[in-house]
DNA sequence: CTGAAAGCGCTTACAG
DNA sequence: CTGAAAGCGCTTACAG
């Protein structure tokens, strides 16, 4: 800019003003300092600007798994808002190391990022951010809650799926076809029960409790291969990837006529081709990562409510027909 | 850095020194510093930093659409690689829109990111890059190379799947089980032929070639809801989109015992579950991703060689049985 | 071992 | 209409 300034024979801040459009240059000062940027190849330095006016115009986005399609598209539908409204976004993702996680958002909150969204990483634990939200950055958490969940101590807002109310509704739609015996598949033996498989569980508990039907804990807590021994009817899994080794088990298990009714959380692209057919309790990643940048937006305009912990649904589609009546 | 400086009460490079872990500090005064520090809730701004010392430290993604199962994958590679080298990355989506492209990449290089990889929006033209790479930004291309290709308007390396070497297996393979009429099934009818399209009808073209069998051209530009209907015993389709329409196209056209053997671009998470069987050509979207991070990190370390190219291999994966012998 | 000055590339507030 | 000075928050030379 100094460059210019020289070439055009003119100050700094006349550069400046034509830079920025503003008024009060004469057309043929600003024209000399036109020919001078052009001949310079001058284009201005973004980031000493924001130095200079303390702005960032910039986000940040922590994914436990950048690769997985959900995350994906979460933030896409940041990335969404953050250009609707003049914002950048930072983006990393840490592979399921919740050191990685701190890392990552401590070097966020040193480039001053204005705020940031955060898939949690299972295993962290969140305060370490009480600091730098106070030191002015905001968080938002998105897919799962920050942890220790519930105590104020993680002072963020989280939107999530309505894992608990969309697994009842697949029960009572399982327990209206005339299931009885009705399982639950996710998460790996002996491994610790994530927020998900604890939601789900607690919705399936709750839909067969609201049926009068007893619950057999050990129906609760299966392993994708064990549903086609463990005399269930029906089952819902706990993720894609539970679907998918269901579907595998229950059709190799098809020659023994024990037919098992599959519902699976999260939507598939062949969802509709696939045999067995399939029941999938489907969400919208997209409006989860929309969410979470409006509640950011909102947060930086200034809105100091305690934090808030939005839902969005899960909606029960039939792909395939899972819902057979149960054999006998 | 001032504040912390006047209370503990030594002036601001000795704050300096302390903060950058640089020697020659009494431990006296740095544990002055050091409280002064933890009082204040001081943490120095990166952004500032980086200003000084002329560096940046970040690189730029820009996807034509983030949602995408692959670019996401595709960007987790770049991340990994990214962080790796101690940058962050800055992404952003264009949703098919070469307009929001050009404002992404000027936006990206006006912040003054060191590189960026770029999944060029179909329809744009990449020479509005070459002013910026000219002022010191690198470019490297992902999935789709710059237009116009191979002229050297636009001088950036570019990583791609080897989708003519993929076709070209995918349809000899055919041929070795008996098939004769080979279709490929890619693009909307009318639409412009798109690069990828462009790729695997070359290879679909060469194998039917190298085998001596004749080539229809309105073999080589179908519909998958034309499938059943056009004659041909087996086809390659364009995209996950387009298998998972042909499949239905073909599975509809069942009762009519017009069997139609299935290979799909791509593949999918429950392609082994769905009937009838296809086989697909896989490649790895993480590997594009760190290979363009490479060849983008070889450039900032100086590299000045012309422009690459890098093709990575699609492999050809059975995962139902689509390859049954043509009927009759 | 410690510090006062200049500067990264820009803008803000104030004069002419 | 135009400009000289100070400053954003830090670091880089250079002195003491």
């Amino acid at each position: 800019m100094k460059d210019v300034a020289s070439r055009a024979g003119v100050a700094l801040k006349t550069v400046s003003r034509v830079v920025n459009g503003e008024p009060g240059v004469t057309p043929a000062t600003a024209e000399r300092v036109l020919s001078a940027i052009e001949d310079l190849g001058f284009r201005r330095n973004e980031s000493a600007r924001l130095l200079r006016t303390g702005q960032t115009a910039a986000l940040g986005f922590i994914a436990a798994n950048s690769a997985d399609p959900d995350q994906a598209a979460l933030q896409a539908g940041l990335e969404e808002v953050a250009a609707d409204h003049g914002f950048l976004v930072y983006s990393g993702s840490t592979h399921g190391d919740p050191d990685r996680e701190q890392r990552l958002a401590l070097a966020l909150s040193a480039r001053r990022v204005d705020g940031m969204v955060i898939v949690p990483t299972p295993g962290d634990d969140h305060r370490y951010l009480a600091a730098e939200i106070r030191a002015g950055v905001a968080a938002v958490f998105a897919l799962r809650p920050p942890t220790p969940a519930g105590t104020g101590a993680v002072p963020g807002d989280a939107v999530v799926i309505d894992e608990r109310g969309g697994a009842y509704a697949a029960v009572a739609h399982l327990i209206a076809h005339g299931h009885r015996r009705i399982g639950y598949a996710g998460g790996a033996p002996g491994a610790p029960v994530g927020y998900r498989s604890q939601r789900l569980m607690l919705g399936c508990r709750q839909a067969m409790t609201a049926a009068g039907l007893p619950v057999d804990e050990a129906w609760l807590s299966m392993t994708p291969g064990q549903l086609s021994a463990a005399g269930v009817t029906a089952a819902l899994c706990g993720s894609r990837q539970h679907t998918a080794q269901a579907l595998r088990a229950v059709r190799s298990a098809d020659g023994q006529r024990r037919r098992v009714a599959v519902i699976g959380f999260g939507d598939f692209e062949l969802a509709d081709l696939v045999s067995p057919g399939i029941t999938v309790l489907s969400y919208d990643p997209v409006r989860i990562g929309r969410t979470a940048g409006e509640l950011l937006v909102r947060r930086l305009a200034g809105d100091a409510a305690p934090p808030r912990l939005v839902e969005l649904p899960a909606t029960l589609i039939p792909r395939g027909s899972a819902e057979f009546p149960p054999p006998d």
